[in-house]
RNA sequence: CCGGGCGUGGCGGAAUCGGCAGACGCAACGGACUUAAAAUCCGUUGGGGCGUAAGCCCCGUGCGGGUUCAAGUCCCGCCGCCCGGACCA
């Protein structure tokens, strides 16, 4: 009778609740020993804490709860003052289009949410310290949202300094004219050499701020804010109602919902995370993260090393005041090969330098590229278009003349939104210029391996059916590949194999001489070639940079610009401005006040929070003011007499705009260490005791979204002296998904087997006319028809079956991700109530590697019932079974101490490390030996009790009273290993004779190399492999193995 | 196309430093207990072959090469799958 999982989850569950038994000390309070916790190690364990959506946790949510829950526990155990809190993301566009579907207030459908996942997180027994549990919507969390913005507002990135200051140091530095005002507002510094470097040799010079007037002085304190408002084009989505962040955005529509999203210029709220571009790379390298959750952060920045270099317009229109169009590029080296520009369409210079001739075309096609959306955009990617505005620029290393052309293949938002184009070694370029006729110059010489690739791939390319369409349509006939007997087009598809091979050939003995002209073809003429030449090389046709690696090339380039003054050194980002606001109810309001002149203005912290004002009709507004633009009473805001702002003497007009989901989730890793403070977002002593984050565990969708806003925030509160640590989370865990169960496919197509793959591909081509798709119930071997493929999953639930391949069909095994229209979700409540929580928590942790995907399958948690089970039995007995435990305080055996010792270190290693999966094979094993004996030794049977508490806590509660031991088992120190008796008097060492296995044999430990190469040598399984042969080499491998080398 | 990761029995997976491949669990098969079933317990289980038997041999970690006394593990070249990015100059 398996033991009652229900009634001892709830009655532990109950007793963890009472005592505050995972209740994490504040660094004042008594330690246990009388001093104070600060004086024991600390282990903060966080996990990504979750957004309560309608549906409740499904199976992905505990894996990574428990995985920490268990860390928390062993750390517990091992005397670390653990802090291992949870919280609610709970703002955001989510939560309120919820709300919205069922009709009620975000409030109250965002309540309910928390605590269904509350209690189904309580009910897995997770040991969660609830007193610091956190609600980004509470006014008492957001209050310190609010005031963090504010630091950003008030703050500006310093070059000098490279870090975040007070915008009052920004005002101190230029009232002393440490810093002038340059023409486009940025400051510099007061030196003249400096000064003019960091504005590139403009024209311009730089003014005294006492020149400035009020107005200007404002735009350039507003350039500086980490927080900042400005137009700029942005990703409206008219069916959310609101902007979107870029990262918000995937192929041209909205991550939420998937609806289009639009380009339109915007006043909005920015974060400047920009400026912290360079940190945000270099910072990751020292971070205990994995690779490939770096590489996507680095490749989200997306830093590009290269040159801006401006080209002179030829006949500049007047009154500009710039004559040059400014370009960015990755290979200053080429610029001798650069035989024309491109523009983006929407470049602010096209208007001005389009010629009369050209101006309808290019109108015709701005038009014509703003009605597209960034997903046709991408999809029109292989095929260029674009116009000629008919101006000229020269090129400043030859004085070319080159034309000057828009195209959307450009984009606004990278670089300087222009390209000098070099077709010769650009891939986008090539196809570009070949399709306009546009020269191509070779300024790299290629390599002869791609000579030869090039070569070759000219005949590859020439696609059979291709051929065959051609001479159809020479002929007057129209035939169709597919139409020809099979017959020919074998014969057609052989003869072209064999042409190829016959260059192939031809290609392997080609002479240096044949090399040479071929070389000479290239340079002559590289258009005739299939493709650019990116790869790097020696410059040719490049005067003063012939010879020269592309390495050398790029140096002395920028080396020859920077002379001449029409270029630079250049570090270029992808990331963009960070899109703060959002035209939605359900999130934090603005600390932010606008003026008549719509200038911002922060409100004081004594005013703080703003409070999100109760309303009845959410819904967007479809305007860029949001839904709290509507409560008229709320929007004029009248200062406090004793207020800075009463001195503007302005009427004061709310921001109506909130803040984005992200916000909240920026910071509250802070907010658990002291989340009751009034005074401050976070004690400075709590802080400083606990940061950083020790574990963190979270799903991969976070890598560049929250991870990326969490660290910029954390790098501004430590420039301003907030916090201590440069970083927040020092070691990341991103676990594995969690798939559906297996499900088998069979299909077939015109007869044929296919896979899965292919299966699926061939349905994207039938489309919904096309031929229908055969497939077979693989149970009852019922022929199933259908025209899409999601009709074809025909397995039904909890029923057996074997599997027979039928010889027409291929059978595919493969798991998907679990969703709803899928029906493969499994809910964790049904789990607990089959199984108990131990059980679902076991098996979670028992599939697979944390890291890893890996697919669900209910059938397996039966083995961590039997298992638990077992424990239970040893230490409680069962009536059923007749089992009574017989637990003495008799010794062990040598063989059975020196398991429980290896077990109490693999266990203890593998916590660490977050091997979850063979610490409880190991346990399992543990209890294997356990079954077998009569009398259970207290020693072993209190060792496995400790060792299994972090991964089924509620049954060793239970068990660890049942010993006679005082509750509860999560304060019981963990046990230790005694390093003598982990090793066995003898060893079993593998023979092998020429590297195979041919035999065993048993030796003590302490055995020497000589007595065991002896012993190896006469053993009888060896003897028959190295009889009548001479022993070249006899190695032993201490501990490991003995091989001999005979010949 | 670019970047990151992976490929081991019927299935999930183990082998941490190059040293006994398949730990542990599931499923399957055989047996014990039972009127029967469930539960529980014992045994077998990568493929092939030899032997009455104890036992022994050969093959085997996606494919093809290489390094090494020894390769799932390292190197080179392919194939396949998963994840992320993608007209980023």
């Amino acid at each position: 009778m398996p033991y009652n999982f229900t009634s001892i989850e709830k009655k532990w569950q109950r007793y963890w609740q009472e005592h505050k038994t995972f209740r994490a000390l504040d660094p004042k309070d008594a330690g246990g020993d009388g001093s104070p916790a600060s004086n024991k190690p600390k282990a903060f364990v966080l996990d990504m804490f979750p957004y309560p959506s309608g549906t409740g946790l499904h199976v992905g949510h505990p894996e990574g709860y428990t995985a920490t829950d268990i860390v928390s526990r062993y750390l517990r155990m091992k005397g670390f003052n653990v802090l291992h809190p949870m919280g609610w993301d709970a703002f955001g566009l989510p939560a309120e289009e919820y709300a919205r579907k069922n009709n009620v207030h975000p409030s109250i459908s965002t309540k309910a949410n928390v605590e269904n996942f509350k209690r189904q997180i309580q009910s897995l027994g997770l040991g969660y310290d609830w007193d610091r549990e956190i609600n980004t919507t509470d006014a008492a969390y957001y209050k310190w949202t609010q005031w963090i913005f504010l630091q950003l507002f008030n703050s500006y990135y310093d070059t000098r300094a490279k870090k975040a200051l007070p915008i009052t140091h920004l005002l101190n530095e230029l009232e002393n004219e440490n810093y002038v005002v340059a023409p486009d507002y940025s400051v510099v510094l007061n030196s003249t050499t400096e000064g003019l470097e960091a504005i590139s040799g403009e024209t311009g010079i730089e003014r005294r701020w006492t020149e400035l007037s009020p107005e200007e002085r404002q735009v350039v304190i507003d350039n500086h804010r980490l927080a900042y408002m400005a137009e700029v084009p942005v990703n409206w989505c008219p069916a959310l109602g609101t902007v979107l962040a870029n990262e918000e955005v995937i192929d041209g529509k909205s991550e939420r919902g998937g609806y289009p999203v639009e380009r339109r210029p915007l006043r909005q709220w920015l974060m400047r995370i920009t400026a912290y571009c360079e940190r945000l790379i270099e910072d990751l390298a020292p971070l205990d993260w994995s690779e490939s959750i770096k590489e996507m952060q680095r490749n989200w920045i997306g830093r590009s090393i290269g040159a801006e270099v401006d080209f002179d317009l030829v006949d500049p229109p007047e009154g500009i005041d710039e004559p040059y169009v400014r370009v960015f590029t990755t290979r200053p080296d080429t610029l001798f090969g650069a035989t024309y520009m491109v523009l983006a369409p929407e470049h602010d210079l096209v208007d001005r330098i389009t010629v009369a001739e050209q101006k309808e075309a290019v109108a015709r096609y701005r038009a014509q590229t703003a009605s597209k959306s960034d997903r046709e955009r991408q999809e029109g990617a292989k095929d260029k278009t674009g116009v000629s505005t008919g101006a000229y620029a020269i090129n400043p290393v030859n004085d070319e003349k080159i034309p000057i052309w828009i195209a959307d293949y450009v984009l606004t938002g990278y670089g300087t939104g222009a390209i000098m184009a070099v077709p010769a070694h650009d891939e986008r370029d090539f196809e570009f210029a070949k399709k306009f006729g546009l020269p191509i110059r070779a300024v790299v010489k290629p390599s002869r391996q791609w000579l030869h690739d090039q070569s070759l791939a000219k005949f590859r390319a020439l696609d059979p059916s291709q051929v065959v369409k051609t001479t159809a349509k020479e002929t007057g006939q129209e035939i169709s590949w597919d139409k020809l007997p099979a017959e020919m087009r074998q014969k057609i598809t052989d003869a072209h194999r064999a042409a190829i091979r016959t260059v192939e050939e031809k290609l392997k003995t080609s002479t240096d001489a044949e090399w040479e002209l071929v070389l000479g073809d290239y340079i002559r003429e590289p258009g005739r070639f299939l493709a650019a030449m990116t790869e790097e090389g020696v410059a040719i046709n490049s005067k003063f940079l012939d010879g020269m690696n592309t390495e050398e090339a790029k140096a002395r380039m920028i080396a020859y610009l920077e002379e001449t003054g029409d270029g630079r050194k250049r570090v270029n980002y992808k990331l963009r401005d960070w899109l703060f606001s959002r035209q939605r109810y359900w999130g934090e309001p603005f600390p932010i006040v606008l003026d008549e002149k719509g200038v911002a203005h922060s409100i004081s912290e004594s005013e703080l929070p703003v409070l999100l004002p109760e309303i009845k009709d959410f819904k967007p507004t479809g305007t860029p003011e949001g839904p709290l633009s509507t409560i008229k009473d709320w929007l004029s805001f009248t200062p406090a007499a004793n207020s800075q702002l009463s001195t503007l003497n302005s009427q004061l007009m709310r921001e109506t705009n909130t803040m984005p989901q992200w916000a909240g989730s920026c910071w509250y890793y802070l907010r658990y260490l002291d989340p009751h403070n009034t005074e401050r977002f976070v004690d400075p002593e709590k802080e400083k005791y606990w940061m950083p984050v020790d574990l963190y565990v979270g799903g991969v969708e976070h890598a560049v979204l929250h991870l990326l806003y969490a660290r910029f925030w954390h790098k501004v509160l430590f420039d301003l002296g907030h916090v201590s640590t440069n970083e927040p989370f020092n070691r990341l865990v991103n676990q594995g998904m969690i798939l559906g169960e297996t499900e088998f496919h069979f299909f077939e197509y015109g007869g044929k087997a296919v896979s899965a793959t292919e299966f699926e591909k061939l349905g994207d081509e039938a489309g919904e006319k096309g031929p229908q798709f055969v497939g077979y119930h693989r149970q009852t071997g019922e022929r199933v028809v259908a025209t899409r493929v999601e009709e074809m999953l025909v397995e039904k639930k909890g029923e057996k079956y074997v599997l027979k391949a039928n010889p027409n069909v291929s059978v595919d095994a493969r798991s998907f991700k679990m969703s709803k229209s899928r029906g493969n979700v499994v809910n964790p409540d049904k789990i607990v109530e089959d199984y108990g929580a131990d059980a679902f928590r076991l098996y979670e942790m028992y599939m697979g590697p944390l890291e890893a995907q890996k697919p669900w399958n209910t059938r397996d948690i039966i083995g961590m019932s039997r298992f638990l089970n077992s424990v239970a039995r040893n230490i409680l007995g069962d009536e059923e079974s007749h089992k009574v435990p017989n637990i003495q305080n008799a010794p062990l055996s040598d063989e059975l101490e020196r398991m429980m010792h290896r077990t109490i270190k693999k266990v203890g290693e593998d916590i660490a490390y977050l091997r979850f999966n063979t610490a409880i094979a190991e346990l399992i094993k543990l209890n294997n030996e356990i079954n077998k004996l009569d009398v259970l030794p207290r020693k072993l049977a209190e060792a496995l009790v400790l060792l299994l508490a972090p991964f089924a806590p509620h049954l060793c509660e239970e068990l660890w009273l049942t010993l006679g031991n005082a509750a509860s088992v999560a304060h019981a120190p963990w046990p230790a290993y005694d390093q003598a008796k982990l090793e066995s008097k003898t060893l079993e060492l593998p023979i092998q004779v020429n590297g195979k296995l041919r035999s065993k044999i048993t030796v003590p430990a302490d055995a020497s190399e000589a007595d065991i190469l002896g012993t190896a040598q006469l053993d009888a399984g060896v003897k028959q492999w190295i009889e009548g042969k001479t022993i070249k080499k006899a190695m032993y491998v201490p501990g490991r193995l003995v091989n001999f080398v005979v010949g």
